[in-house]
DNA sequence: TTGTATGCGTTATCAA
DNA sequence: TTGATAACGCATACAA
């Protein structure tokens, strides 16, 4: 900065001025400064500005592993790039929630929460001063509010669908054990069992993956095999939802028969599967989009509205598998 | 800093000592700031230290568009905070090149490309000092190395692959114009069809992802509707892979024969889908990682050895298509 | 309209 | 073994 100023025969008070376009700088010195600038390549550097003005421009974002993450962070990356800001990323592994705070140990204005398990709240709430912070994909806590999907709706409106198909009941997948939105998903499907009088089957472990889809298909399988009542299964995410499918398809039409599955999240591929998925769209990408604006305009000291995360959309398919 | 210091009784620069760890402090000193320092919660300011040291402890990642850039990433992630950085994550999109220069203010130590396109190698090239920076997916460049996908030979086994099934010869589903991946991905299949003396037809456009492939897949039923002897399909990565097959389910088996489809990259759900898909692991996220380190060994001056992409597997399976 | 002086929280150099 | 002092590159109050 000093060996622009010199260039443009100015202080460097006044190239800084320029630079932020501060009023009150002569037209003529400000485009003498703005050559030097151009001449030599001159960047501020963002570090000192941090340092000076305590804002450092960048946002955090801790993510937990959960069925939608990927989408949560494009969301989330695709706000904070239209803000001007710059995104810290780190992902949180549940045996090293430690990874948290070395993020957190640079000078961020913000930070986003996705999917955290308690855990990772905790450690948020021991620090002397925690950034602010908006949890995407969880419940909201002291530190701030949340935003996160409509899991709920869109369980309670695929498991109707599926009852309104005749399904006598609708058995279910398990989302990540002791994750919010599995929780979540797990009760809108609840619900809607609930409210149509329908026998409660045991939930299904599962996690998130193909693999562990096929997995919890297998269990499936066994369960009918022992002579359980199966014609339609509820998944708690569409990766899931198609490693059940496969696992079906494995066990083979020896017995026949067929079973409707459905998934949550409705992910690029689900519409594109043979056959396609049943699945509710939980429009995860704008969940992350909206969760970073909230956090962004609290950071500007606007009263922000409280965010509303978009209602879940029913895709209903033809997905069926047979065994 | 300050104030541990008053609460240690001692001076600020003994806490900097303690803090990194630095020789001649007496342990009993040592003892004092150590308890000073949790009883205040004190937690050094990053920004403060890379205004002095130069160094920020950050590395940035440029995204730009390819189909695994999602592995990449997480490649990359794990890979940056396992040395104890963190890592600054933009994407490119190709209509916004600037979203690079914003994430290179601030004060990076090193910078990682993934699938850059050549307009973003230029404006790194044109900085006035560029970062340290390694290239991912795409040719080395003056600015540093290049990690990549071992695309070619994953095109080039699964082609021979086919053909070797009988076909003779193989359609292919291009990938993203333009890319490197595209087109190393699209060599390896020419030079297969070359080797076996095949006929080459002409490339179907693609891109990436289900969607595209359908469409692509599409373009092949007319293909074939015209007269050509379509029995085999090579896609450009296992997302158009998907759609291919889709698109051919949609066709509906009024014509009768079959279509072996093959994708590229074995993405998690490529051996869970109904049939599974033949295709190649190119180890996206293993590339990730050890571009990440192949940048952080530079970074600490050691002459990293060239680093080495793991090799294509090839992962028979039983993808195949009707119409 | 422009320049001078001060401080942001560290690390590094030197002297004690 | 420790402390005083000077940077690091910038923004901000104040003076000119």
């Amino acid at each position: 900065m000093i060996d622009v100023a010199r260039l443009a025969g100015v202080s460097h008070q006044t190239v800084s001025r320029v630079v932020n376009g501060h009023p009150g700088v002569r037209p003529e010195t400000a485009e003498r400064v703005r050559a030097a600038i151009a001449r030599l390549g001159y960047r501020p550097n963002a570090t000192a500005r941090a340092l000076v003005t305590r804002r450092s421009g960048l946002i955090g974002a801790l993510l937990a592993p959960g069925p939608d993450t990927d989408l949560l962070l494009a969301g989330i990356e695709a706000a904070v790039r239209a803000a001007g800001r710059t995104l810290l990323v780190t992902a949180v592994p549940p045996d090293d929630p430690a990874a948290a705070e070395r993020l957190l140990d640079r000078v961020v204005d913000g930070c986003l929460a996705v999917a955290p398990p308690p855990a990772l709240l905790d450690l948020l709430g021991a620090l002397a001063d925690p950034p602010p912070t908006v949890v995407v994909d969880g419940p909201a806590t002291p530190l701030g509010p949340a935003v996160a999907p409509d899991h709920r709706g869109a369980a309670r409106a695929l498991t109707r669908h599926l009852l309104g198909l005749g399904h006598r009941t609708v058995h279910h997948v398990a989302g990540i054990p002791g994750s919010h939105s599995s929780a979540e998903r797990e009760a809108g499907w609840r619900a809607a069992l609930a409210e149509a009088g329908a026998a409660v089957p045991v939930p299904v472990p599962g996690g998130t993956g193909p693999a562990a889809g096929r997995a919890a298909g297998r269990l499936i399988t066994a369960r009918r095999a022992s002579g359980e009542d199966v014609t339609a299964v509820l998944a708690a995410d569409d990766t899931l939802a198609l490693g059940v499918l496969r696992a079906f398809a494995d066990t083979g039409p020896a017995v026949p028969g067929r079973v409707h599955v459905a998934g949550i999240g409705d992910r690029p591929e689900a519409a594109h599967l043979v056959p396609s998925l049943t699945t509710a769209d939980t429009a995860a990408r704008t969940v992350g989009e909206r969760a970073a604006r909230l956090l962004l305009e609290r950071l500007e000291g606007r009263g922000a509205p409280d965010v509303q995360a978009p209602a879940a959309t029913l895709r209903p398919r033809a997905s069926t598998g047979h065994w």
